[in-house]
DNA sequence: AGCACGCCGACT
DNA sequence: GTCGGCGTGCTC
């Protein structure tokens, strides 16, 4: 008999997160199994907390052990939430990037499928106006505000008050003056249920005599609500009260009424029924626009029959895709996921953004129909849930979606799909910090099934493992349906401007776009700097304006509608610009005026500098008159949907030049562009980061294989400073292997990615001295460590340095980069050092001092 | 994180 | 004298 369940507790935080032993009382013994999230009390105060079950076994008779507390009894609702596969998958994580198993739940589990304990503060019934003595303000407004909603959540508190409501909240706990009660809500109770309508016997068998008998019988009725949904129900036995409510233009809640009106007047039955929330699939979406090619050119059925084979193999194994843009990957990936499907086995496809990737997506649902599941973060809650009880029941078997469908729980994976796998949206910036090929990765193992990687620009490191035949290489050498590779034409920016050129347009490219816009051609224009210039600096002392709370620039923005009045129309330095736009921060969000003198030197005047997009809409305006501007930046994108509209206006030839930013680079063929500009491809390139090179080519190959997708041939123009740079002439010829080649010869040289892992440990906080003593303290800490317990472990450890952007949102960040090579040992090490450094988790407190380790960050 | 235990300053 | 500040350590 089964008496002990060994837990780990959601909500711990890093140093506490360990296996702990609860008794199970024999009442319910046979209820509890691992998976399940039951409640347990923990620590001094008891306090209940949810836990997952990692395992049950028995433990009578071992009395050697500590005493142990016996968990709370379980509520009557369902089976475990965490299959088999994914307990192991969260402790995958857990280990492998060093968070909480808790935090890895969370990842693994829809919200809505969890459940949680909920905090409440309530005053105390009878003493309203017991003494409140020496309160400073904040606690009274808290106290107050406690009053008047006779009972509030603690996230409520958190979000009207701020983090440090908790210590607030103890002190009036400890005084009597409020009280606490920690209640579960359940997860799994988000579910959508529909009323699904039959007329009544009595109704049924009258409108059978008489067809017209009910047109009559409803004209009678005083409702005409009431009488709109009998007629429904007569007219379509089992049509649901959702359907009605959209037919006939209601809330749902107003039809409800009405039947249940009509239920007690025995004029209608009802059945309740759940229903399944799906985004995609309400009917007035077509996708059929979208189905693609499916016959495969030779080399693509070269390709296809390598990656079946392999597939056919039952263990697990994983292929790399490299084929130049335009070559067709997704026929071949297509072809591939039917195959598996056939076998009954289910598939994920992962894309970098489903908001820049609705052709994807469109394909998928044109060719697989309701068996796709979209995940992304859009998603609402209930949407989210259901799309992954769908998966797990097996109502669906594709799930394709952003990184975090990764955890779709399929329970047979044949096939696990990451398309443009260099992207760096595949790693998670949140804790747990995974990438999603690891993951794919552990769970093909568990499966035994394929992954396969796809991209013209594959990572190094991807395409190292393929080199050293962790992965076998499947390559698309031509572009499908005869299409070849725009011409390239590369601007010296420098030259520009020594021949007088001070506009963001090089002549070439003007000279490319009214070329292609005589022919009634489209153009793209990319530039990775949103707002019209990017700094603005005092004419007197060369000083920058800056963000209040972070250490970089403020970007100065022109109001759209002053901007299509052409304000701001010379130059590049502008008194008028003054009352036409203000200044934002890009990482915080501050905004304010442009000042009226230098704060350092009192000068009036200022340069406006560097370009945004909405200084080259204008200048594109001035230069084109005629030429209609999509512009699409962070700006011009966020309401919802409103990628897909600029992008299928675009495409529908509602506009000549769609301008932006990188999300004007990714995977879209629009047949009639044939001039593709890349407006400062430096930018990206001097970052101070291991992998600039890299993200570089793959950005330029990527956007200049936008152009010429059609039957017109295209043509890419590169602008630069570094005209003789390397890496922009192998762009320009798409040609990977030489560029791979070069760079994996620099990375082993300097001992980079893949030649060793890279964990970079940063720790932040507001009182900067601190701050700095913490970081010497950390090194001092490491460097023991290094020399007893973990002298076998091998690493170079630099730092502490200032993080690329210091201070952000008025918070400090100092950080180690240590190069190592990330076996259980070194993990260990880490963990051991987060631990001590934390006492808070990935990491709190020790006086507002934060510890957070990225493994392998995409990003340094 | 939260909670308890424990050791110092300024109030009834 | 004690109430309460928060530094330190633990959580089956």
């Amino acid at each position: 008999m089964a008496d002990t369940a060994r837990v780990y507790i959601i909500e711990a935080v890093f140093c506490a997160d360990r296996p702990y032993d609860y008794f199970i009382p024999p009442e319910y013994s046979d209820r509890i199994e691992p998976g399940m999230i039951i409640e347990v009390p923990f620590g001094r105060g008891n306090r209940k907390m949810t836990a997952a079950v990692y395992d049950v076994f028995d433990r009578t008779g071992d009395d050697g052990g500590k005493e142990i507390k016996p968990i709370f009894p379980p509520g009557d609702s369902a089976g475990p939430v965490l299959s088999r596969e994914a307990l192991e998958l969260c402790m995958f994580l857990k280990n492998y990037t060093l968070c909480t198993f808790g935090d890895a739940v969370r990842t693994v589990v829809p919200a809505a499928a969890l459940s949680r304990i909920e905090e409440t503060y309530s005053v105390p019934e009878g003493d309203p106006a017991k003494e409140v003595r020496n309160l400073n303000e904040k606690a009274s407004f808290v106290l107050a505000a406690i009053k008047a909603r006779d009972r509030v959540s603690k996230e409520y508190l958190r979000s009207e008050f701020g983090e440090d409501v908790s210590s607030i909240l103890s002190s009036l706990l400890k005084h009597g003056l409020i009280e606490k009660r920690s209640s579960l809500r359940e997860g799994g109770k988000n579910v959508r249920q529909v009323n699904v309508l039959y007329p009544s016997e009595d109704i049924a068998a009258r409108a059978a005599e008489d067809p017209s008998f009910i047109d009559g019988y409803a004209s009678e009725m005083k409702s005409r609500r009431q009488a709109a949904v009998l007629k429904a129900a007569v007219a379509s036995p089992g049509v649901t009260d959702r359907q009605i409510a959209e037919a006939e233009d209601l809330d749902v809640a107003v039809v409800r009424v009405a039947l249940s009106a009509l239920k007690k007047k025995n004029l209608i039955r009802a059945e309740k029924r759940d229903v399944m929330r799906d985004p995609l699939m309400p009917d007035e979406k077509d996708f059929s626009s979208y189905a693609g090619e499916d016959s495969l050119s030779r080399e693509q059925q070269g390709a296809y029959e390598t990656l079946e084979s392999l597939y056919k193999d039952d263990v697990p194994r994983a292929a790399l895709l490299h084929g130049v843009t335009g070559s067709g990957k997704t026929n071949v990936i297509m072809k591939l996921i039917s195959r598996v499907i056939e076998d009954g086995k289910g598939v994920i496809m992962l894309v970098p953004e489903i908001a820049l990737t609705p052709q994807t997506v469109g394909r998928f649902v044109a060719r697989f129909g309701d068996r796709v599941a979209v995940i992304h973060s859009g998603l609402s809650a209930g949407e989210r849930y259901d799309a992954w009880r769908r998966l797990r029941d097996g109502d669906a078997d594709i799930a394709i979606g952003t990184r975090s469908a990764v955890f779709a729980p399929i329970p047979r994976i044949g096939l696990i799909v990451i398309d443009e796998e260099h992207e760096h949206t595949y790693k998670s910036e949140t804790s747990p910090k995974y990438l999603a090929h690891d993951v794919a990765r552990f769970r093909c193992g568990e499966h035994r099934a394929m992954m396969l990687l796809a991209s013209a620009t594959p990572s190094l490191t991807s395409y190292y493992k393929a080199k050293q035949g962790k992965y076998t290489l499947v390559e698309l050498k031509e572009r499908f349906g005869g299409a070849v590779l725009p011409e390239v034409e590369l601007a010296d920016l420098k030259e520009e401007l020594s021949s007088g050129n001070t506009s963001p347009l090089s002549r070439a490219l003007i000279r490319r776009m009214s070329e292609g816009f005589s022919r009634g051609e489209q153009a793209i224009l990319f530039l990775n700097r949103r707002g019209y210039n990017n700094f603005i600096s005092c004419r007197g002392c060369g000083e920058t304006v800056k963000c209040p709370n972070c250490s970089v620039t403020l970007t100065y923005h022109v109001k759209d509608r002053a901007l299509m009045r052409g304000a701001g129309r010379d130059s590049n330095y502008l008194e008028v610009r003054r009352g036409a736009g203000y200044l934002e921060c890009h990482l915080c969000g501050h905004r304010e005026s442009v000042p009226a003198r230098c704060p350092d030197c009192g000068s009036e005047h200022f340069l406006f500098l560097g370009c945004g997009t909405q200084l080259v809409e204008d200048h594109l305006t001035r230069m084109f008159p005629s030429a209609r501007v999509l512009r699409m930046d962070h700006d011009t994108t966020r309401t919802k949907n409103s990628h897909e509209e600029l992008l299928s206006k675009f495409r529908k030839g509602g506009a000549d030049v769609l301008l932006g930013t990188q999300m004007v680079t990714k995977g879209h063929d629009f047949p009639d562009v044939t001039t593709v500009g890349v407006l400062n491809a430096d930018s990206s390139m001097f970052a101070d980061d291991y992998r600039a090179a890299e993200r570089t080519f793959a950005m330029l190959t990527q956007v200049v294989g936008r152009a010429g997708r059609g039957k017109s041939p295209g043509v890419s123009v590169i602008q630069t400073a570094n005209p003789d740079s390397e890496v922009l002439y192998l762009a320009a010829k798409q040609d990977y292997k030489t560029f791979y080649e070069k760079e994996i010869k620099l990375r082993r040289a300097l001992v980079f990615p893949p030649f060793c892992d890279i964990a970079v440990i940063t720790l932040s906080g507001t009182d900067e001295s601190f701050l700095e003593r913490s970081a010497a303290r950390f090194k001092e800490r490491m460097l023991e460590h290094l020399r007893r317990d973990y002298s076998g472990v091998k690493t170079v450890i630099y730092g502490p340095f200032e993080a690329p952007i210091y201070k952000i949102q008025n918070v400090c960040r100092l950080r180690f980069v240590i190069k190592c090579r990330l076996d259980r040992r070194t993990r260990e090490f880490l963990s051991v050092m987060l631990t001590e450094f934390t006492r808070g988790g990935q990491g709190r407190t020790l006086k507002n001092l934060k510890v957070s380790v990225d493994l392998n960050p995409t990003s340094v």
